[in-house]
DNA sequence: GGCCACTACTACGATTTATGATATACAGGA
DNA sequence: TCCTGTATATCATAAATCGTAGTAGTGGCC
Protein backbone atom coordinates (compact mmCIF):
# COMPACT_ATOMS: atom_id res chain seq x y z
CA UNK A 1 0.00 0.00 0.00
CA UNK A 2 3.12 2.53 0.46
CA UNK A 3 3.88 1.55 -2.84
CA UNK A 4 0.96 2.24 -4.81
CA UNK A 5 1.60 2.44 -8.51
CA UNK A 6 1.63 5.76 -10.23
CA UNK A 7 -0.02 5.03 -12.92
CA UNK A 8 2.19 1.86 -14.97
CA UNK A 9 5.08 3.83 -15.26
CA UNK A 10 8.23 2.64 -14.11
CA UNK A 11 10.27 3.91 -16.71
CA UNK A 12 11.84 1.05 -18.17
CA UNK A 13 13.43 3.10 -21.20
CA UNK A 14 15.27 5.35 -18.69
CA UNK A 15 16.17 2.44 -16.65
CA UNK A 16 17.63 -0.50 -19.16
CA UNK A 17 20.15 3.11 -20.90
CA UNK A 18 21.00 3.73 -17.52
CA UNK A 19 22.06 0.32 -16.88
CA UNK A 20 23.55 -0.66 -20.11
CA UNK A 21 26.43 3.08 -19.42
CA UNK A 22 27.86 0.08 -16.55
CA UNK A 23 28.76 -1.70 -20.00
CA UNK A 24 27.31 -4.51 -22.41
CA UNK A 25 24.79 -6.74 -20.62
CA UNK A 26 22.47 -9.07 -22.57
CA UNK A 27 18.67 -9.33 -21.20
CA UNK A 28 18.60 -11.16 -17.93
CA UNK A 29 21.47 -9.00 -16.63
CA UNK A 30 19.61 -6.14 -17.28
CA UNK A 31 16.49 -7.97 -15.21
CA UNK A 32 18.94 -8.59 -12.14
CA UNK A 33 20.95 -5.34 -12.31
CA UNK A 34 18.10 -2.98 -12.72
CA UNK A 35 16.48 -4.92 -9.60
CA UNK A 36 19.40 -3.94 -7.72
CA UNK A 37 20.05 -0.69 -8.21
CA UNK A 38 16.12 0.00 -8.15
CA UNK A 39 14.77 -2.69 -6.31
CA UNK A 40 12.37 -2.69 -9.61
CA UNK A 41 12.09 -5.92 -11.50
CA UNK A 42 11.11 -6.05 -15.10
CA UNK A 43 8.98 -8.84 -16.78
CA UNK A 44 10.32 -10.08 -19.27
CA UNK A 45 7.38 -8.96 -21.87
CA UNK A 46 8.93 -5.25 -20.83
CA UNK A 47 12.47 -5.54 -20.81
CA UNK A 48 12.21 -7.22 -24.42
CA UNK A 49 9.86 -4.61 -25.75
CA UNK A 50 12.19 -1.89 -24.86
CA UNK A 51 15.44 -3.35 -26.03
CA UNK A 52 13.31 -4.15 -29.20
CA UNK A 53 12.07 -0.62 -29.54
CA UNK A 54 15.22 1.43 -28.57
CA UNK A 55 17.38 -1.18 -31.30
CA UNK A 56 15.12 -0.24 -33.94
CA UNK A 57 15.98 3.64 -32.93
CA UNK A 58 19.18 3.07 -32.85
CA UNK A 59 20.04 4.08 -29.54
CA UNK A 60 21.34 0.65 -28.40
CA UNK A 61 22.87 -2.07 -30.80
CA UNK A 62 23.12 -5.77 -30.64
CA UNK A 63 26.22 -7.21 -30.26
CA UNK A 64 26.89 -10.97 -31.09
CA UNK A 65 25.25 -13.32 -28.65
CA UNK A 66 27.60 -15.89 -27.08
CA UNK A 67 25.83 -19.27 -26.19
CA UNK A 68 22.43 -18.34 -25.70
CA UNK A 69 22.93 -14.51 -24.35
CA UNK A 70 22.31 -11.44 -26.76
CA UNK A 71 24.06 -8.57 -25.45
CA UNK A 72 23.20 -5.48 -26.25
CA UNK A 73 25.32 -2.14 -25.88
CA UNK A 74 24.34 1.73 -25.96
CA UNK A 75 25.33 3.78 -29.00
CA UNK A 76 27.39 7.28 -29.15
CA UNK A 77 23.33 8.74 -30.32
CA UNK A 78 21.57 6.81 -27.46
CA UNK A 79 24.20 8.11 -24.39
CA UNK A 80 23.90 11.57 -26.33
CA UNK A 81 19.65 10.75 -25.58
CA UNK A 82 19.79 9.37 -22.62
CA UNK A 83 22.08 12.14 -20.88
CA UNK A 84 19.59 15.04 -21.96
CA UNK A 85 16.87 12.74 -20.04
CA UNK A 86 18.62 12.01 -16.86
CA UNK A 87 19.49 15.72 -17.01
CA UNK A 88 15.92 16.91 -16.98
CA UNK A 89 15.14 14.24 -14.93
CA UNK A 90 17.27 14.70 -12.19
CA UNK A 91 16.99 18.60 -12.21
CA UNK A 92 12.72 18.10 -11.35
CA UNK A 93 13.74 15.15 -8.98
CA UNK A 94 15.60 17.54 -7.01
CA UNK A 95 13.24 20.40 -7.29
CA UNK A 96 10.44 17.66 -5.68
CA UNK A 97 12.62 16.55 -3.19
CA UNK A 98 13.61 19.51 -1.98
CA UNK A 99 10.34 20.57 -1.61
CA UNK A 100 8.64 17.30 -0.13
CA UNK A 101 12.06 17.57 2.10
CA UNK A 102 10.58 20.96 3.49
CA UNK A 103 7.44 19.02 4.88
CA UNK A 104 8.94 16.96 7.28
CA UNK B 1 18.10 15.37 -34.12
CA UNK B 2 19.72 16.17 -31.35
CA UNK B 3 16.55 15.65 -29.17
CA UNK B 4 15.00 12.45 -30.26
CA UNK B 5 12.10 11.89 -28.65
CA UNK B 6 13.22 8.95 -26.17
CA UNK B 7 9.50 7.02 -27.17
CA UNK B 8 7.16 9.47 -26.03
CA UNK B 9 8.05 9.52 -22.58
CA UNK B 10 8.57 12.47 -21.09
CA UNK B 11 7.07 11.25 -17.51
CA UNK B 12 4.03 13.95 -17.74
CA UNK B 13 3.12 12.56 -14.12
CA UNK B 14 5.94 13.00 -12.24
CA UNK B 15 6.26 16.55 -13.88
CA UNK B 16 3.04 17.56 -12.51
CA UNK B 17 3.01 15.92 -9.11
CA UNK B 18 6.41 17.83 -8.73
CA UNK B 19 5.01 20.77 -9.83
CA UNK B 20 2.34 21.15 -7.27
CA UNK B 21 5.06 20.34 -4.30
CA UNK B 22 5.35 23.86 -5.10
CA UNK B 23 1.87 25.01 -4.27
CA UNK B 24 -2.09 24.13 -5.49
CA UNK B 25 -2.13 24.86 -8.94
CA UNK B 26 -4.60 24.78 -12.07
CA UNK B 27 -4.66 23.15 -15.31
CA UNK B 28 -3.16 26.32 -17.48
CA UNK B 29 -0.37 26.98 -14.65
CA UNK B 30 0.86 23.73 -14.24
CA UNK B 31 1.68 23.76 -17.91
CA UNK B 32 3.36 26.86 -17.16
CA UNK B 33 5.36 26.06 -14.50
CA UNK B 34 6.38 23.01 -15.97
CA UNK B 35 7.47 24.43 -19.23
CA UNK B 36 9.88 26.84 -17.08
CA UNK B 37 11.10 23.59 -14.66
CA UNK B 38 11.74 21.23 -17.51
CA UNK B 39 11.55 23.06 -21.66
CA UNK B 40 8.87 20.95 -22.19
CA UNK B 41 5.31 22.15 -22.70
CA UNK B 42 2.72 19.84 -21.98
CA UNK B 43 -0.27 19.37 -24.59
CA UNK B 44 -3.71 19.73 -22.81
CA UNK B 45 -4.57 16.42 -23.68
CA UNK B 46 -1.55 15.27 -22.00
CA UNK B 47 -1.88 17.39 -18.76
CA UNK B 48 -6.16 17.18 -18.09
CA UNK B 49 -5.59 13.35 -19.05
CA UNK B 50 -2.77 12.93 -16.11
CA UNK B 51 -4.86 15.31 -13.57
CA UNK B 52 -8.01 12.82 -13.95
CA UNK B 53 -5.60 9.77 -12.99
CA UNK B 54 -4.01 11.43 -10.18
CA UNK B 55 -6.68 12.65 -9.07
CA UNK B 56 -9.19 9.31 -9.19
CA UNK B 57 -5.84 7.60 -7.64
CA UNK B 58 -6.03 10.14 -4.63
CA UNK B 59 -2.96 11.52 -5.21
CA UNK B 60 -4.12 14.96 -5.81
CA UNK B 61 -7.15 16.49 -5.31
CA UNK B 62 -9.31 19.81 -6.51
CA UNK B 63 -9.50 22.57 -4.99
CA UNK B 64 -13.05 24.95 -5.14
CA UNK B 65 -12.76 26.57 -8.67
CA UNK B 66 -12.17 30.14 -8.95
CA UNK B 67 -13.67 31.82 -12.10
CA UNK B 68 -12.46 29.69 -14.86
CA UNK B 69 -9.52 28.27 -12.89
CA UNK B 70 -9.70 24.73 -11.56
CA UNK B 71 -6.73 24.45 -8.92
CA UNK B 72 -5.15 21.17 -7.58
CA UNK B 73 -3.18 20.42 -4.37
CA UNK B 74 -1.03 16.96 -3.98
CA UNK B 75 -2.49 14.79 -1.04
CA UNK B 76 -0.35 13.56 1.87
CA UNK B 77 -0.76 9.90 0.01
CA UNK B 78 0.51 11.67 -3.28
CA UNK B 79 3.32 13.36 -1.61
CA UNK B 80 4.51 9.60 0.14
CA UNK B 81 3.88 8.27 -3.33
CA UNK B 82 5.98 10.73 -5.17
CA UNK B 83 8.75 10.53 -2.33
CA UNK B 84 9.60 7.54 -3.07
CA UNK B 85 9.43 7.91 -7.23
CA UNK B 86 11.70 10.86 -7.06
CA UNK B 87 14.34 9.26 -5.07
CA UNK B 88 14.34 5.99 -7.47
CA UNK B 89 14.55 8.50 -10.08
CA UNK B 90 17.56 10.38 -8.60
CA UNK B 91 19.71 7.54 -8.06
CA UNK B 92 19.30 6.01 -11.72
CA UNK B 93 20.23 9.87 -12.76
CA UNK B 94 23.23 9.72 -10.65
CA UNK B 95 24.41 6.44 -11.56
CA UNK B 96 23.83 7.45 -15.16
CA UNK B 97 25.32 10.95 -15.45
CA UNK B 98 27.93 9.67 -13.59
CA UNK B 99 28.85 7.05 -15.70
CA UNK B 100 28.56 9.11 -18.81
CA UNK B 101 30.14 12.12 -17.96
CA UNK B 102 33.38 9.93 -17.55
CA UNK B 103 33.03 9.80 -21.56
CA UNK B 104 33.30 12.86 -21.71
C1' DG C 1 -16.54 47.00 -34.27
C1' DG C 2 -13.47 43.43 -35.82
C1' DC C 3 -9.44 40.86 -35.13
C1' DC C 4 -5.92 38.65 -32.66
C1' DA C 5 -3.54 36.86 -28.69
C1' DC C 6 -3.77 34.91 -24.33
C1' DT C 7 -6.04 32.33 -20.75
C1' DA C 8 -8.42 27.98 -19.51
C1' DC C 9 -10.50 23.81 -20.10
C1' DT C 10 -12.85 19.75 -22.63
C1' DA C 11 -13.29 16.02 -25.91
C1' DC C 12 -11.50 12.66 -28.82
C1' DG C 13 -8.83 9.64 -31.52
C1' DA C 14 -4.42 7.58 -33.09
C1' DT C 15 -0.40 5.69 -31.76
C1' DT C 16 2.81 3.70 -28.39
C1' DT C 17 4.03 1.61 -24.24
C1' DA C 18 4.00 -1.21 -20.35
C1' DT C 19 2.97 -5.38 -18.41
C1' DG C 20 1.50 -10.00 -17.43
C1' DA C 21 0.97 -14.43 -19.14
C1' DT C 22 2.63 -18.08 -21.59
C1' DA C 23 5.97 -20.78 -23.92
C1' DT C 24 10.50 -22.64 -25.02
C1' DA C 25 14.96 -24.44 -23.88
C1' DC C 26 19.16 -25.64 -21.49
C1' DA C 27 21.95 -26.76 -17.22
C1' DG C 28 22.80 -28.33 -12.68
C1' DG C 29 21.63 -30.20 -8.24
C1' DA C 30 18.75 -32.88 -4.94
C1' DT D 1 13.29 -37.15 -12.44
C1' DC D 2 11.83 -32.86 -10.90
C1' DC D 3 12.72 -28.39 -9.60
C1' DT D 4 15.22 -24.12 -9.77
C1' DG D 5 17.72 -20.81 -12.23
C1' DT D 6 19.26 -18.91 -16.61
C1' DA D 7 17.78 -16.83 -20.97
C1' DT D 8 14.80 -15.28 -24.56
C1' DA D 9 10.47 -14.71 -27.45
C1' DT D 10 5.84 -13.40 -28.32
C1' DC D 11 1.06 -12.21 -27.79
C1' DA D 12 -2.95 -9.81 -25.96
C1' DT D 13 -4.57 -6.17 -23.49
C1' DA D 14 -5.01 -2.25 -20.75
C1' DA D 15 -3.26 2.09 -20.17
C1' DA D 16 -0.80 6.36 -21.10
C1' DT D 17 0.82 9.89 -24.26
C1' DC D 18 0.16 13.45 -27.32
C1' DG D 19 -1.72 16.14 -31.00
C1' DT D 20 -5.65 18.41 -32.80
C1' DA D 21 -9.66 20.73 -32.56
C1' DG D 22 -13.21 22.94 -30.24
C1' DT D 23 -15.39 26.18 -26.75
C1' DA D 24 -15.25 30.42 -24.24
C1' DG D 25 -13.99 34.63 -21.78
C1' DT D 26 -10.88 38.77 -21.58
C1' DG D 27 -8.27 42.54 -23.12
C1' DG D 28 -5.55 45.22 -26.45
C1' DC D 29 -5.11 47.50 -30.75
C1' DC D 30 -6.15 49.42 -35.21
Amino acid sequence: MASKRLGRTQDPTLMVLTSLTGGAKHGYALIQDIEQMTGISLGPGTLYGVLARLQEEGLIEALAAEDRRRPYRITAGGAVVLKERLETTAKVARIGLRRLGAFT
